[in-house]
RNA sequence: GGUUCCGUAGCUCAACUGGAUAGAGCAACUGCCUUCUAAGCAGUAGGUUCCGCGUUCGAGCCGCGGCGGAAUCACCA
């Protein structure tokens, strides 16, 4: 709070005249006071009650007397067991506002450069609803350390080599017909899924019968000629097959520009991208390195491994017998890469918690083998989002494909906002345009408002509410703010009032103080969202902040002649809510429509 | 089985990292469009915060032990 520094110098001065004892540093808890009692700020006096040496009611109730008789800042106080409740006087409450910063620009600057990690998807098959949530999280938790004060880059890693590349080009090879994203109008990284899904049940078929001739199902899986013929074809791309290498680039090239629609579509960017398989093969040294280093050893096979039982770990693979590299190889390559390319002072891994393990492993790795740079790495781990069904698994079709959701999103809302009729021409381009960015603000706080440890249901059959707390109310309440600054313009005499024009004579009534409150502890949410990086934090902020808005204007016409000092006060405190809520919503990648 | 995460109203989620009487929305019910945008507002109802013990002025949050769910423990990525 805006008030904390002041006032605790003040209760310094306080104590010590009541208690004779100086107070350290850091005991005094303040927190903002609960809407059912009066107050501004609220001091928490339990910690303080034993070196003052009486109950907690007594001390309060001596600081808060002694505040009021000596210091400018406090009007009234009362005591409630432990709490003493402090009522700020006016006149500072607005010389608070008027020193507020402008949300335009970004806190103060830490110095601190921070690479974001996020997306990094599978070139073998379209992004689904874990990516969106992925994603939105990658972007805005990027968006708000950006904000707090630091240098960010986003990065992204593609995983565009593997078995797995494989399987979705051997089966255009065999049965594709030749389609391409022209000839069949299909979005190219679908028609790429489309093979890799082909692959899948083709595959299944072959075992089927095979098990049906005897095999286990263990021998089955691993002598089906599809997953023979994969392997072949993985072995040759390694060897840099040209035929093999032609159609890779051809069908990732597919899926690169789908993935561009999508990614341009959900608002998220990154400033680097990096790809596998310019880097699979760096962590080689690495290990190597850690070899003679005596960090790793050597099995009889002549796979890599490290042994980390002494540390409450297992031991880990690092190199394959045959010397290939596996995902921990390459995820060792690309952070000392990354190190190199940025010497950043932290680097976030935005993934989900499937791979708590992995990146536990690999940032054990990187310390024994002597980066020193590895305590800064983060894995910032996210939950599964649910289907009422259960888990979503790509190859057996049971995932919400994230173009389709993003459709169907600014279908409904455009379905709602005819249904409303309140658009003047509902099929124009800007009406378009509306919906796309109301659909999508729906999806975008439905996935960051929640917790990113938590796990989160989907139901796609509900599809997604438009009502209460919800993107698009708070995009509906700053387009009515909106609305209403406009009508102000156009009447005589009611332009929004200038921050000199503020006198500590206007009144305020108590829903305005809360909303006062309210932005004036916007610096502070953003920090905290940011250490937490947690956008939820930022989205049920401004759910507040939108939601107190509306009780307020309900009750309090702004457009009122008679009293005009009071309407142009409210006239500024809506201005300055409107930026707040669209800067908040930039933050979690919403746009804030001025009209809806 | 080991490790990690989760468990809060019928449902989806909050609770400012230990503070006051655990809050919103949805669904249900009652009012409010001649009034700056009703995607709204006001109200009713809904709780043994999975269970037990402990730590202290104070526990949804911290510790221990259970119960339930999930992830992971691959020469897959």
């Amino acid at each position: 709070m805006i008030f904390e520094h002041e006032l605790g110098s003040a209760i310094a001065v306080v104590f010590k005249d009541l208690f004779g004892k100086d107070l350290t540093e850091g005991t005094l808890v303040f927190q903002a006071t609960r809407k059912e009692f009066k107050g501004d700020i609220t001091l928490v006096v339990f910690g303080l009650a034993k070196a003052a040496g009486k109950s907690p009611e007594e001390t309060g109730k001596l600081i808060g007397e002694c505040l009021v008789e000596k210091s400018k800042i406090v009007s009234s106080y009362n005591v409630i067991k432990g709490f003493l409740n402090l009522e700020i006087a006016r006149p500072e409450l607005i010389k608070a506002l008027t020193s507020i910063r402008n949300c335009d620009s970004p806190l103060p600057s830490t110095g601190k450069h921070i690479l974001v990690e996020y997306s990094s998807p599978n070139t073998n098959k379209p992004l689904h609803l874990g990516h969106i949530r992925n994603n939105l999280l990658g972007y805005s938790v990027g968006e708000i350390l950006k904000y707090a004060g630091n240098r960010v880059t986003k990065v992204n890693i593609i995983n565009d080599r593997g078995i797995h590349i494989c399987k979705s080009m051997l089966a255009w090879k065999l049965f594709g017909n030749g389609e391409t994203p022209d000839s069949t109008g299909m979005k190219g990284d679908h028609l790429v899924g489309k093979y890799y899904v082909e692959f899948d049940r083709r595959f299944r078929e072959e075992v089927k019968e095979l098990i049906q001739s005897g095999k286990t199902k263990e021998e089955a899986e691993n002598q089906a000629p599809l997953i023979s013929q994969a392997r072949t074809m993985l072995q040759k791309w390694e060897a840099a097959d040209p035929e093999t290498v032609a159609l890779w680039s051809m069908m990732n090239g597919w899926v690169y520009e789908g993935f561009d629609v999508t990614y341009k579509r959900m608002g998220v960017d990154f400033d680097k991208t990096y790809y596998e398989s310019e880097t699979y093969l760096l962590g080689k040294s690495i290990v190597e390195a850690g070899l003679e280093k005596g960090v790793l050893y050597r099995r009889d096979d002549g796979s890599v491994w490290i042994d980390m039982r002494n540390d409450g770990l297992d031991e880990k693979l690092l190199l394959r017998s045959d010397g290939t590299s596996v995902y921990m190889t390459q995820d060792l390559g690309t952070a000392v890469q990354r190190h190199q390319d940025f010497d950043f002072d932290r680097m976030i891994y935005v993934v989900g918690n499937e791979q708590d393990y992995h990146f536990k492993v690999l940032f054990h790795v990187l310390n024994k083998l002597g980066y020193d740079w590895a305590k800064r790495l983060h894995h910032l781990s996210y939950n599964m989002v649910d289907l009422p069904t259960g888990k979503m698994k790509s190859r057996e079709g049971t995932v919400v494909d994230a173009d389709d959701l993003m459709d169907e999103m600014r279908d409904e809302a455009e379905k709602i906002t005819v249904e409303l009729g309140k658009m003047e021409d509902p099929y124009s381009k800007e009406s378009k345009e509306l919906y796309e960015q109301i659909g999508l603000g729906a999806l975008k706080y439905f996935l960051l408002k929640v917790d990113p440890e938590k796990r989160m249901l989907f139901n796609p059959n509900e599809s997604i509410d438009f009502n209460g707390n919800t993107g698009p109310f708070i995009q509906y309440t700053h387009a009515r703010i909106k609305s209403v600054l406009r009508k102000a313009q156009q009447t005589p005499g009611l332009d929004v009032i200038s921050l000199e024009e503020l006198t500590p004579d206007i009144a305020i009534n108590d829903k305005e103080v809360e909303l006062i409150k309210s932005i004036l502890s916007f610096d502070e949410m953003i920090v905290d969202a940011s250490n937490r990086l947690s956008p939820a934090i930022v989205a049920n902020y401004v759910y507040e902040l939108a939601k107190t808005y509306n009780q307020f204007y309900h009750d309090n016409p702004i457009v009122d002649l008679e009293k005009l000092s009071i309407s142009r006060f409210r006239l500024y405190v809506s201005a300055l809510t409107s930026s707040t809520i669209s800067k908040c919503l930039s933050l979690i990648g919403i746009v804030a429509p001025e009209k809806m």
